[in-house]
DNA sequence: TAAGATTGATACATCAATCTTG
DNA sequence: CAAGATTGATGTATCAATCTTA
């Protein structure tokens, strides 16, 4: 059977601990500063960083959210008007989502409040070395998840 | 207005796609070859670390879970027959939660395929040299998020 | 038939309010 | 009153089933 070293472990579970924290954070900083939920954010951002409309289908797969899941965070993001469905005029299955001028306000309101906690929180205890070693780290694991031969689907 | 260099803000997002693909991953494997979530899985470990038992409030801290919401995980988890509420005779206003043998079993039958993949999806990607660097790091980022200084609470 | 999206049933989380005991 | 735990209302996620269009 196999086993993980003890340090190897304690990084394991330091990983989770910091994850667990700085989302808590985040999070925190932003519902109470902005009344603005992290989700909410993120999708704000995917579609600003896309000129401000995406598919649904794409979207969900960026923010790493099912089908159904991005369906309702969208209607609710519409019932609060930072949000609009615009239907496909060429493939008519397909359903756009737009930023409305509202939301490109909410997103301009809010992202101050996460750019400063992710530099306060994270990217402050990061020398240039440092940060450049994880992220090679942190991308060899996700590249190892995509690689069959690790126990793919 | 703060900013987090380009290389950072990089580094941040493979942080958060590296825990996002780890966490799918192990969840999927998890159920798929033992029909268990990694929440009561987690929950298990805690109380066997603790030879078995531990009040409930102590649990929560220990997996990051509100009052209310370990409440109804031990509920679901009992109506499966992994542990038992106990009430603590000392202070009445406490109580225990207790692995039964069927819980004992039912870990002893999961750990291996979550130690296999802690092992395999992270820890193969580690030199020793990196996992030590790693933990540091992440236990400066921990470590910030206590301190009062650290725009706190 | 498959792709894109939504809906129904269900799982699981939180906060606020409440109950019991210290 | 405070601490430990539970319950009620609500938010948000998933899978499976479904509907429309390609």
């Amino acid at each position: 059977m196999q086993t993980v070293d003890p340090d190897r472990l304690a990084t394991w579970r330091a990983f989770l601990e910091a994850h667990r924290g700085l989302i808590d954070r985040l999070t925190r900083e932003l519902d109470e500063e902005r009344d603005l939920s992290l989700s909410w954010y993120d999708v704000m951002v995917n579609l600003q960083e896309q000129g401000g409309r995406l598919r649904m289908s794409e979207l969900a797969h960026r923010i790493v959210l099912s089908p159904s899941g991005l369906s309702r965070l969208v209607d609710r993001m519409g019932e609060a008007g930072l949000v609009v469905r615009e239907p496909d005029a060429y493939d008519r299955r397909g359903t756009w989502v737009v930023l409305t001028d509202a939301g490109w306000a909410r997103l301009r309101d809010a992202a101050p409040v996460h750019i400063r906690g992710v530099a306060e929180h994270f990217a402050a205890h990061l020398s240039e070395d440092e940060a450049a070693l994880l992220r090679s780290v942190l991308r060899r694991i996700s590249d190892g998840l995509d690689r069959p031969d690790e126990r793919a689907p």
